[in-house]
DNA sequence: GTGGTCTAGACCACA
DNA sequence: GTGGTCTAGACCACG
């Protein structure tokens, strides 16, 4: 599990963290039960702040991703699959739809282009 | 042109704005070539500072959504599709996709998704 | 003599025309002792408000690119070249070079590239 | 790094503050990966405000001459060569040279110059 | 009338 | 500490 975190990105480092978190998960680089690096050997790993790492580990927990076991620190979640799609998610994801639209893709273009991201996950 | 901005939302007003001036524009409620308000009417009737729809619309002037016409104001551009996909839109929506995934939707269901938010625009 | 006037640019349409006739004149397109349109002439044939067209006849002739003849109307100089380059013009010419600089080109590249500017009008 | 802003200029002051930085790159008054002062201290030491500096260094980042890392401010970016010249800067070049003709310079006077500017930067 | 710029404050998210 | 955002005014250039 390798972070690839980008300073000068508007996205800020600890969501860059969240986010890659998540792509792990869904590519299977991060297994179901596997245990996360401690906040403060990835602090110092990406030499950043303590507290960036616990306020991405704190979303992730929220968003139900992981939960944070007091012996072994963080693992991935078993039932990450239980309350649907949010939201937000959605309302984020009609707008990048948009984006896709209005840069000309057709319907099939931008369905062969989601089947392909959705696949490079599936692994 | 109704706007709906969410002031305790993290999401800034300027790019609240942004965001749906170009949804509008992909579902049509906004047509190509049509006078966009001028900033002082949009600041007025939203209750916000001139200078946060100015933000916003050279937001979507330098991304190719809009011009601003020198003797009118702002007009919506008539060649968007120029420069195809974002990189960044790419990378948003497959963290989307990957959320969808974890959420429990299979690729079909995912697809099928996609599909109607993106016809929900075409009216 | 034809002017190509972007109303969606940044640069005032007044300044739009003052350089397409500066550049006309350094290209032979417009002889030195020739007639320009008319304020009201040129106001009507680009849709514009006569206070524009004013404007950039002004500046021309405060720069000395063209003088006004109370019978005859706006023509080009003869004596232009009297007072040396302009220290604005100067300034924004190093600026220039600058960025020309900082975004790759070598001296050779950068002299070559002026020489051949420099030459498209001469001809 | 000293900057002289003029007040009374057209040239509004957010980009006096760009052009000069992108000036101070090209002289080597500023290195590749050197700390820009911060928003706080250039407003300051200027007697402006923070929004027209802040201005000037979302215009420099956007343009790829500096970069703002999260954690310590404005650097300046190590490959700003990334894109070739703009075209905006060829018309502008195009015109100065247009002008410099017109006042009387040959081309190899024009070219001189050229170098001699070029050559100031390049310390 | 329009958009562009600027001020002198303020609050917030981030690290 | 940093930059990002916002306000409630103001002035200016442009057309």
């Amino acid at each position: 599990m390798l972070l690839h975190l980008d300073f000068a990105s508007d996205v800020p480092i600890y969501l860059q963290i969240r986010n890659q978190v998540v792509l792990g998960i869904a590519e299977g680089k991060l297994q179901t039960g596997e245990k996360l690096p401690t906040i403060r050997a990835l602090s110092e790993e990406c030499g950043i702040n303590m507290m960036t790492v616990s306020k991405a580990y704190q979303l992730l927990k929220q968003e139900g991703y992981i939960q944070t076991d007091r012996r072994s620190g963080a693992v991935v979640c078993h039932n990450i699959a239980q309350s649907g799609p949010q939201q937000e998610t959605l309302k984020a994801l009609k707008l990048h739809l948009s984006e896709l639209r209005l840069a000309g893709l057709s319907l099939d273009d931008t369905l062969a282009l989601c089947k392909t991201l959705y696949e490079e996950e599936a692994l």
